[in-house]
DNA sequence: AATATAAGTTAGTTTGTTATCACTAACAAG
DNA sequence: CTTGTTAGTGATAACAAACTAACTTATATT
């Protein structure tokens, strides 16, 4: 189709269409061959441009690791408050699932992190640093009263990372029949509006 | 080592070990003669007792979900009140997936996912089994004024459920480094105390 | 225009997976 | 003690997986 490329364009298109894929047919079972045929070239071309599969594997994490701390930074500047910039960041990862939705599978697929432990530490590093992220905006909201001060910044944290995994897992096994980033907001308003006091 | 059983014991058998085995390398990695192996049977045997590997894991489905239903009436009918009965349905859910860690993987296991509708079909039966038994624990909640009226039953279902599909993933993800029914029921206590206001 | 470099291909090898088939052996009932 | 039933086996077909080797061709540089 598209004839023959350089190594980065064809390492970066070969990431994407395995974060397609894995969407479509599961992380795990993916193989080469599907990658191959999907991108019009041959299956062993595939590893001219990684030496292994886990290689390949281990890129795809690092290109979401990079896109998504990337969407949290963007999310956290367009922001000012406690408030905006937690539900900005919620809104991020929410819209980042919605374009990927092999995401949740990804990050929880065991398979790919029993097999290999590089990709295992890369999301775990991942997630701490959402969690990060939201103790600090949480504790900023905290400080000037947004949110009450009787349930620690950690807590409130986790039960928000929870709300969107929550609801993430509900979109996928419905069928995604409805507006994931949509829904996870309302929920978020719910989650806040007892938060307040 | 056991020597030949009777089919329903070692149908039985099979059906835990696919359980035990998928947790430890994950529900798509899993092969017949890994189970074979397990047990100490030669790998055509398992098709002795199971047509295809598909009916395996619907079997290993079926038997989820009537052990899980059985779980979550027992708890339902030691509470008495609706905060206790909520509280039950939650520790009863968590003790479950402490239990069977297998279970959480296999919601986003490519099996489930694509390959096996009936598969599907069970687990999202189930989900919202759960689910209705929260919803009706929560109205109660909150005509006895346990649980404040500003929020829909159903809302907060979703933000349980969530909470423990939350606290579920990052026990899996971090190494089941703590104790998932007492961090889910303290972050359930929480929550509780949010809405009980 | 010649040449080196790197992207890509065809044709394998090896290993692992589901599933089938013909057969064996344990066991219960007559 | 025979006999029908059924759990279990060994061999293997059929296929898909990751990866290799040797060859080919596009592209940039000199």
């Amino acid at each position: 189709m598209s004839g023959r490329q350089t190594a980065e364009d064809r390492k970066a298109q070969i990431v994407a269409v395995v974060l397609q894929i894995a969407d479509e047919i599961g992380p795990d079972r993916l193989s080469t061959t599907d990658v191959a045929r999907a991108i019009g070239i041959s299956q062993p071309a595939i590893f001219r441009h990684f030496p292994t599969k886990s290689a390949l594997w281990l890129a795809v994490a690092e290109s979401v690791s990079e896109r998504l701390q990337r969407d949290w930074a963007a999310a956290e500047a367009e922001a000012s408050g406690a408030h905006p910039r937690l539900k900005a960041l919620i809104m991020a990862q929410l819209s980042a699932i919605a374009k990927t939705p092999a995401l949740p599978s990804l990050l929880f697929s065991r398979e790919l992190q029993v097999e290999n432990m590089a990709l295992r530490d890369v999301f775990h590093r991942l997630l701490g640093a959402f969690q990060s992220r939201l103790i600090e905006a949480i504790r900023d909201g905290q400080a000037t009263g947004d949110i009450c001060e009787t349930v620690s910044p950690e807590d409130v944290a986790s039960l928000l990372t929870s709300l969107v995994q929550g609801v993430a897992i509900r979109w996928t096994l419905g069928a995604r029949s409805f507006s994931l980033v949509h829904e996870g907001l309302r929920l978020f308003d719910v989650q806040i509006a007892l938060l307040r006091r």
